[in-house]
DNA sequence: CGCCCTTTTGACGAGCTTCAATTCTGGTGG
DNA sequence: CCACCAGAATTGAAGCTCGTCAAAAGGGCG
């Protein structure tokens, strides 16, 4: 088990709780995914579990712990494109004989599965559904982030939708969560340098907009945040239909 | 007829030409799509196509002129998130009742017809799918871009993305393409000020890297560029699988 | 021909980077 | 239990890239 994880807890938990809450899913889907999570396998920081431009054999399914999409330019710049965070898949895409379009590496010890066959319920593939549009949201989120913010607001909406990306799966909770990344990994992501994410840090404590000590983050005042940012919620669909 | 196209062509020709290079169309495919764009509209420029947040109603195949996603921030901020060029679809997605994610406008004057139903043939359908992969690749270059490189790798990475888009739809040859946004457009596009990408196109054309004159850009050396890019060929996925 | 949008130019300043050194922290072994 | 170590966070000084503001020049279209 994985330190700092709960142990009454399945190993799948977190993933589940996210994954339901992108859609309610039947039991087959619940069956199928609890499965799965049977044959999970741990890796350590920094393992790879995707190479770009290589072959996919199938979609992924990250169970516990963070990991990153990343790319790496010819002179070794690094961009970190996505986190990728409990219940996210990997891996997962629309076509056959699929292509990894990044890397993707794990941040801290991890735990990952095969993710089950959607075929098993329409109410799993609607939840993968939702999962690819989140995706892109996510990406869509990371550009305008990086082409038209300043480094503090950058630093802040990435803050903002880790919570509520972590909140979707039970881990993050009143404004705080778990925050495994170093600063110099943040400003990959962000596409700054260590050295500003660190000014730019403290004067988020200094202002009282954050607390961040031993791998836990806090933010203090979300709506005001938020409404700084212009957020809204993202809503990508509405919930899997019924049939009346 | 729009101005500056071929009227000796139909007016789907560029974007066949681009579903026909994402995979080969049988000719249930290539009817679906001819039948479509007899139901095509003109718009003018800066029109929308999507709201963000609004409901979609289908899938809509660009057949003519550029469009671009864009995200406005609350103090009037642009972004633009990608360009859309003929062939590519437009709110295209994996979900029912979906929602955009982005405001889509016309940035020339263009022509759109409902895109045909992938269920009319298995080749579409995979066109489709590469068509959204292609477009997932898309956003990981722009993150890249933004985050990390210059104003002058921006621009010439971007420019590199452009040629080899639009060579798939036939409308780039030799380095050189019709090339109708403004530099404010760029600018808003690369993250940076319409002021400095002036200056960094100066400088590009002093170097004798590109010629831009009258909406007509040149690439002067692709292959050098390229590989100062670290450039190598898109490849999300094998063709479509023939049955042996 | 004249208007409006786009491009171009200059001067100045701010935000972020770079380099380099120092302090802190958590984990390890004696 | 404490000394030690490596990685992470922090600090300072200096400089470059890019933004801002403002004004002028160019170019396409009615």
């Amino acid at each position: 088990m994985i330190a700092g994880i709960s142990t009454r807890l399945g190993p799948a938990d977190a993933a589940l709780r996210r994954l339901r809450a992108l859609g309610d899913l039947d039991a087959a889907a619940i069956a199928a995914i609890e499965a799965a999570s049977t044959r999970s396998r741990c890796l350590a920081p920094h393992e790879e579990i995707l190479s770009e431009r290589e072959r996919i054999s199938g979609a992924t399914l990250l169970l516990e712990g963070w990991a990153m999409q990343v790319r790496v330019l010819a002179d070794g710049r690094r961009q970190i494109l996505d986190f990728l965070l409990p219940g996210d898949l990997i891996g997962h895409c629309h076509q056959e004989a699929p292509v990894a379009s990044s890397t993707v590496i794990t941040l801290t010890r991890a735990r990952i599965c095969p993710a089950p066959d959607p075929m098993v319920s329409p109410t799993l593939d609607h939840a993968y559904r939702m999962s690819l549009a989140l995706d892109e949201a996510h990406y869509l989120r990371q550009i305008t982030r990086l082409g038209r913010m300043n480094a503090h607001e950058r630093t802040l909406d990435l803050f903002l939708e880790l919570y509520d990306r972590l909140a979707l799966a039970g881990l993050a909770t009143d404004g705080s969560f778990a925050m495994p990344a170093t600063q110099e990994v943040l400003a990959d992501l962000l596409g700054l340098t260590s050295v500003h994410i660190n000014r730019v840090i403290q004067q988020m404590r200094k202002l009282g907009e954050i607390g961040w000590s031993r791998g836990h983050l806090e933010l203090h005042d979300l709506a005001a945040q938020r409404d700084l940012l212009g957020w809204h919620p993202v809503h990508v669909s509405s919930r899997w239909p019924r049939r009346d």
